[in-house]
DNA sequence: TTAAGTGCAAAGGCTTTGCAGCATA
DNA sequence: TATGCTGCAAAGCCTTTGCACTTAA
């Protein structure tokens, strides 16, 4: 395996991932990581996302958005919820998503490697506001 | 419901739509638009697929591309499978995504309207190509 | 006739890249 | 010290938008 520096900026990039505990999208890690190290590029958390995503240590996401969204590589799998009244995104794990993947290993030639899935809907709060 | 007149642009491309029986990018909407029509524009393009996305004819997904793919809306629900080798995309169907469905319902609060959901792996062709 | 759509070109928004200087190992 | 990373600014891509002209009804 290459040699990879841990630069401060990696460093800096890496806790900001883990403390936010869920999905942040670049502009936002950018956001959180200038505060601490004003210097810091957008150019670098590009180039760094990628890289934690190439080592796996991030998940990267699109949730059907215009940009995607990172997260720490986890033990469990989870999936998401999106609410397209507000915009929160809830993470939640199901077995049964394990069921649909051997379905369809059992009826197709694929090796699948990765099972992406999101919900989308409304939200209690929201569900609400257009009852209204 | 607002009026809207039926341009021969429009029709143009629903009709390479429905032709293609399957997942298009605007990108090759437009090329294959523009072999019958060379005025069209990528504009027109867009804005179209905005409103037939808009009046339910298609549906937009964005299978973890930088863009997006648009397909005819169909009767039944379908999801994708994509191979990271060589990018085909293969539709599959799955009564189980359904289970699932109805477990996060009765987990949240959520009012579901939609499942997106696409398996990443490698086909055959390309499983064997990495193997050797 | 007229509201709506189209083409063109320019601008937007997110992401990538070239390059010179800087930092890690 | 040498390879690799960073910041900056510019460029790339996909998508959207303003505007004057055209078209469907």
């Amino acid at each position: 395996m290459k040699e990879r520096p841990v630069t401060l900026q990696r460093r800096l990039l890496l806790d900001i991932l883990r403390e936010a505990q869920g999905h942040l999208d670049a502009r936002e890690l950018y956001r959180r990581a200038v505060e601490k190290d004003p210097r810091i590029s957008m150019a670098t958390v590009y180039r760094n996302l990628h890289l934690f995503k190439e080592l796996g240590l991030v998940d990267e996401r699109r949730l059907n958005k215009v940009y995607c969204y990172y997260e720490i590589k986890r033990s469990t799998e989870h999936y998401h919820l999106v609410c397209q009244g507000c915009g929160r995104v809830i993470e939640f794990e199901s077995p049964a998503v394990t069921k649909v993947i051997d379905e369809v290993k059992r009826n197709s030639d694929f090796d699948i490697t990765r099972a992406v899935l999101y919900l989308e809907g409304y939200c209690r709060m929201c569900k609400e506001k257009v009852e209204n």
